[in-house]
DNA sequence: ATTTTTTACGCAAACGATTTCGGTTGAAAT
DNA sequence: ATTTCAACCGAAATCGTTTGCGTAAAAAAT
């Protein structure tokens, strides 16, 4: 079974005129006289007609869809930007494929390889945690697909970047956690070849300098999935915490790694802030009803899909190749609550 | 600019081979000599052909794409589900359109067109909170369109509808406040009209009768928007909580109701459980990190999505027009937790 | 040597829509 | 009466692919 639609050649045979005459018709051409339009449009509406996109798709040569390539569509600040990109995307007469990578590197080569075979117009990427080797995106963007990448950002030039500040977010995130009194301060990142994991880390080292403490490598934990295995974080937590001289403050620098700290602490009765000050990059809705509250690094994951989708939409649209190429940083928002707050006592 | 793939008209020319012998020697048809497929075959590879999608589906007569209409990716649900659905129709070479309707008519109507119109080759869908009248998803089924319903499900016949056991779980619940000792226990719903409300409110009245308890109609709340509205749950709570036999416990049947009920004791200083027992639906990673860590439901949604997406391909994949409809029903866990547990003194 | 069968390939139509080019009216202008 | 010119409409190409049908040449059978 299947769903079958009025197409312009039955509405040419019921009314006895050619394919052309119909769509030129309902494209209210000027060769076409009042009288004739007003009988096709008026059969068009009563059968409700509407033109299939595939076949003219195939006609002009787009399929008037872009594809997305995130990490997990569960993961709040993804979810965030996608409806950030959707809003632009339908705005434009665009639809939105959406694919994931899981943070696998597999994953993401065998999406992007879906995503350009189903002919999408363009592709928004946010790269997976394992990815080192930008090949796979390189040679579908050396074939002119254009894209746009975002958030986890590829390390080569040449494309339209949409990020935060990243370095500097970090180092407000540190220098709260100093300014709270904490003196010795971990911090969680994702794989470290990834730039955005650089920059935060390069926050977080500023920050620490700028104060005069010590930056301890050992205090620098690299999870290599960006999260989504909760050992391999608590196994760097366990590092850190195994420690003679244990940290009293941490700052996370992803969603799912603040949150499994969390976890980690829960379940190790480490009590935050008392004995572990926390701050963490995070989207989530739910931090302010976390016990204690969660102080966050926010981004602005709707204006980022916004942005990063509007970028990407020029691009298809140009005539001519783009050789400007843009980065666009948009400032992330610290905000305090209980868990990067000594307790007074 | 854009992205130019070769076409099979390219290598015939290239090989002074019609489009019909390239076409055939691609897909291994007997009728053509071993030669000239190795030929054909290698000159493929090198230029790393790839038949194109738009024209396929021109002639096939099908997009090879299925729509999902949820309420929103950000919901944990959605989200686990559409892991599901995508791991399906993957899977079985689907690639998967998703559209939200936010809990709003217009929005669900339009996506539904624009699904539609898009040509997806079937859809599945949770109907908005808004959505009581059905008679724009009956007309696209009645040009049947291949649907499945799911979670938030429609309710006329002669559809799909895979849904969790939602009386038995609301019954559940409410039995295991009761077991604790609670007495005046609550609940907060969805959109009255819904069917997915009916049955878990059902489910929430006969535990109360098992056990000798009065149902009372002021102590079931109904959310016009199904918790989108953080205002709309504050405000029912308050109409509980003003009462002169305030309710000691609370059933929330949804995941933003849940935890905007709260976020409402929160801002009330209501404590949990102790002024307020409290378990609710939710599919939510983070219930065990709140304080007090949440009791739930919890919808086995990934495995709604799989199931959802199955039967959806099988009946886009049926040769002849289905005449019997499954409602698939699949069971919720209980998990307990602190926010169900008075606390002992 | 002639006929039959195979093998291997090309032609053309089809999918649905747009668009270029061309043709037929009828009326106005000369 | 002839020319001109709108006004209106149709035929056909096009996008990329598949596929039914036709057919040349080669192989096999007579």
């Amino acid at each position: 079974m299947r769903f079958e639609a009025i197409t312009i050649k039955d509405i040419a045979k019921a009314l006895g005129l050619s394919t052309s005459t119909v769509s030129r018709a309902l494209r209210d051409s000027y060769e076409i006289s009042p009288k004739t339009k007003e009988i096709v449009i008026k059969y068009a509406k009563e059968n409700n007609y509407s033109p299939n996109p595939i076949a003219l798709s195939l006609k002009e040569k787009r399929s008037s869809s872009i594809g997305v390539l995130v990490g997990e569509i569960a993961n709040s600040f993804f979810s965030q930007a996608i409806n950030g990109i959707e809003s632009i995307a339908h705005e434009k007469g665009y639809n939105v494929i959406i694919a994931q990578n899981k943070e696998q590197f597999d994953k993401e080569d065998s999406a992007l390889q879906y995503l350009a075979s189903r002919s999408v117009d363009g592709i928004l990427l946010s790269v997976s945690a394992q990815t080192s080797n930008f090949d796979h995106i390189k040679k579908l963007y050396e074939r002119s697909m254009p894209m746009v990448s975002f958030d986890c950002v590829v390390d080569f030039d040449g494309i339209h970047k949409v990020i935060v500040d990243n370095a500097k977010a970090a180092f407000d995130g540190t220098e709260h956690l100093i300014n709270k009194g904490f003196k010795n301060i971990a911090c969680v990142a994702s794989a470290s070849h990834l730039s955005i994991t650089k920059e935060r880390v390069k926050g977080y080292i500023e920050a620490l300098q700028k104060h005069n403490l010590p930056v301890n490598e050992s205090n620098i934990q690299y999870i290599a999935h960006g999260g989504v295995i909760a050992e391999e974080i608590y196994e760097a937590m366990a590092n850190l915490m195994k420690q003679k001289n244990k940290p009293d403050a941490l700052v996370a620098c992803s969603d799912r790694l603040t949150t499994n700290v969390m976890r980690y602490c829960q379940q190790n009765q480490i009590h935050i802030p008392k004995q572990l000050g926390l701050i963490g990059f995070s989207n989530l809705d739910l931090t302010d009803l976390l016990t204690p509250s969660l102080s966050v690094l926010r981004q602005p994951a709707y204006e980022m899909g916004r942005t990063a989708a509007d970028l990407l939409i020029k691009m298809i649209e140009s005539k001519r190749p783009i050789t400007d190429f843009e980065t666009v940083v948009l400032t992330s928002t610290l905000i305090e609550r209980e868990s990067s707050v000594p307790s007074k006592k």
